[in-house]
RNA sequence: GGAGGAGUGCCCGAGUGGCUAAAGGGGACGGGCUGUAAACCCGUUGGCUACGCCUACGUUGGUUCGAAUCCAACCUCCUCCA
């Protein structure tokens, strides 16, 4: 039962996406009411897209799934300023074809959970670049430049933050919050948009966009933030062992983005399966309250569902296959991480250091020596102690690869070619 | 334009002539405990063809037997003044 009349809100709300909204009882009457239009901007600022935005493209799912249209905003304007919120020092300045590589390898991941089309509830993609770059610099801060206040500016954390803590904030930079704001009112003029989605990091640039509407179009739109995500202990999500976990799959493998689901936080199961799954509330509530030992098979779940909305059926079903052979059985799997080394090679031997750096187990000669030392690298499972051992065609083994470790969950394999 | 302050390893931050590959903390990695968690404990944390060599304390030069430490110029940032 919900106090809540829209399909959208009741489950915003009820999986926990719901951080600040700039008037929920009105955005829900308004989402009862019949379609709505909503956007989430992505700035292009690497390749790929990492588990630190999955959070509003299921919103933006979600959006679509209770009957309204989503549009996905990239940032290939705003890409260009950069925007200061939630970082200390100015990005480096992408070019434009870094932005548009960028742009490109993001776009391909919003196929995998939205539908798009033509249709009253399709999902629709637009580049501010379109509207942003063409901008006349006098009639622009005449129009929209005397309805922000420096005064008023200067109080938003994007901005304060840098000031207090005596970082550089240039111009450029200072102008992101307009421009965002600018887009919102654009969007809402061409596209009908009415509500801008995001995460809590960006609750200043939106309300300005919401003010913005109001003040030269008499618009009333709305603003919606999802809480920022940090795992239980406090750390930010998305970052972990070999940096950040991407969602496009020639930037992190499927066994690896699987993994990153299984290894998650006891504390933080129930919250994922909410935000990064589509299974019913009551499935997601018996099984956070598993205790012990099987809260593993709810970790396994997550990482099934997660795995499957942006992998697909079949990389999340070889990914559990791998890992339960891996890790159950103490065998290998076919999907660990694995590199191709010529049979003639091997025959002649490898030094262990070269094959743990080579096999991407260690960053160095240096890092795979340490981790000898340490007592954590094996091969085939044997811990190695001699850091001049070598690896030769002598350790196939009978599946005719060689497993490396680098502790107990880093595993490749070199297959003879 | 003037005056003052600052720039150190992935990050924060100590270090004001040799004992400094650079304290301490964070992060990360490895080990232990466990459940492929968390918390906690221990270890490691520039590179290499490794009892040695190379690279590193904003940049470039200089002083010195010897510099992250002294000097000069330059670059960048902060604060105050005009």
């Amino acid at each position: 039962m919900s106090q809540y009349k829209s399909d959208f809100i009741s489950k915003l709300v009820e999986r926990q996406y719901l951080h600040q909204c700039t008037d929920i009882e009105a955005l829900d009457a308004k989402a009862a009411g019949g379609p709505v239009t909503a956007y989430i901007g992505f700035d292009c600022t690497a390749p790929s897209l990492h588990v630190g935005s999955l959070v509003p493209i299921m919103l933006l799912r979600l959006f679509q799934q209770t009957g309204h249209k989503p549009i996905v905003l990239m940032g290939g304007g705003t890409t260009k300023v950069g925007d200061p919120s939630g970082k200390d020092d100015q990005r480096k300045l992408l070019d434009d074809a870094a932005i548009a590589a960028n742009m490109a390898g993001i776009k391909s991941v919003f196929k995998k959970f939205l539908t798009f089309g033509d249709g009253p509830t399709d999902a629709v993609m637009v580049n501010n670049a379109d509207w942003l770059e063409n901008l006349n610099y006098v009639s622009f801060l005449r129009d929209y430049g005397r309805h922000f206040t420096i005064n008023r500016m200067l109080s938003f954390d994007s901005v304060k933050l840098r000031l207090d803590r005596e970082q550089p904030l240039t111009f450029l930079e200072f102008n992101y919050m307009i421009l965002q704001a600018y887009d919102f009112l654009e969007l809402a003029n061409r596209h009908s948009v009415s509500l801008q989605m995001g995460g809590s990091d960006q609750w200043g640039n939106i309300i300005n966009g919401v003010e913005l509407g109001r003040r030269v179009a008499e618009k009333q739109l709305y603003g919606l933030t999802t809480p920022l995500l940090t795992t239980a202990s406090g750390a930010k999500m998305g970052k972990t062992v070999d940096g950040a976990i991407w969602l496009n799959e020639d930037a992190l493998s499927a066994y690896d983005y699987w993994q990153y689901w299984r290894n998650c936080e006891d504390a933080d199961v129930g919250r994922f399966l909410r935000l990064f799954t589509e299974m019913p509330i009551e499935e997601i509530e018996r099984l956070e309250k598993l205790e012990g030992a099987e809260i593993n098979d709810a970790k396994k779940t997550l990482a099934d569902e997660a795995t499957q909305l942006c992998r697909g059926d079949k990389a999340a079903e070889l990914a559990r296959s791998t890992a339960e052979t891996t890790f159950e059985q103490g065998g290998m799997g076919e999907d660990l991480p694995s590199i191709d080394i010529a049979r003639a090679e091997l025959d002649a031997g490898i030094g262990v250091l070269a094959a743990f750096t080579m096999a991407g187990l260690s960053i160095s000669n240096g890092e795979a020596r340490r981790l000898i030392r340490g007592g954590g690298a094996k091969v085939n499972d044997q811990a190695v102690s001699d850091e001049k051992a070598t690896i030769s065609s002598e350790q196939i083994n009978s599946d005719g690869v060689i497993k490396l470790s680098a502790g107990k969950k880093r595993h490749a394999l070199i297959k003879p070619v």
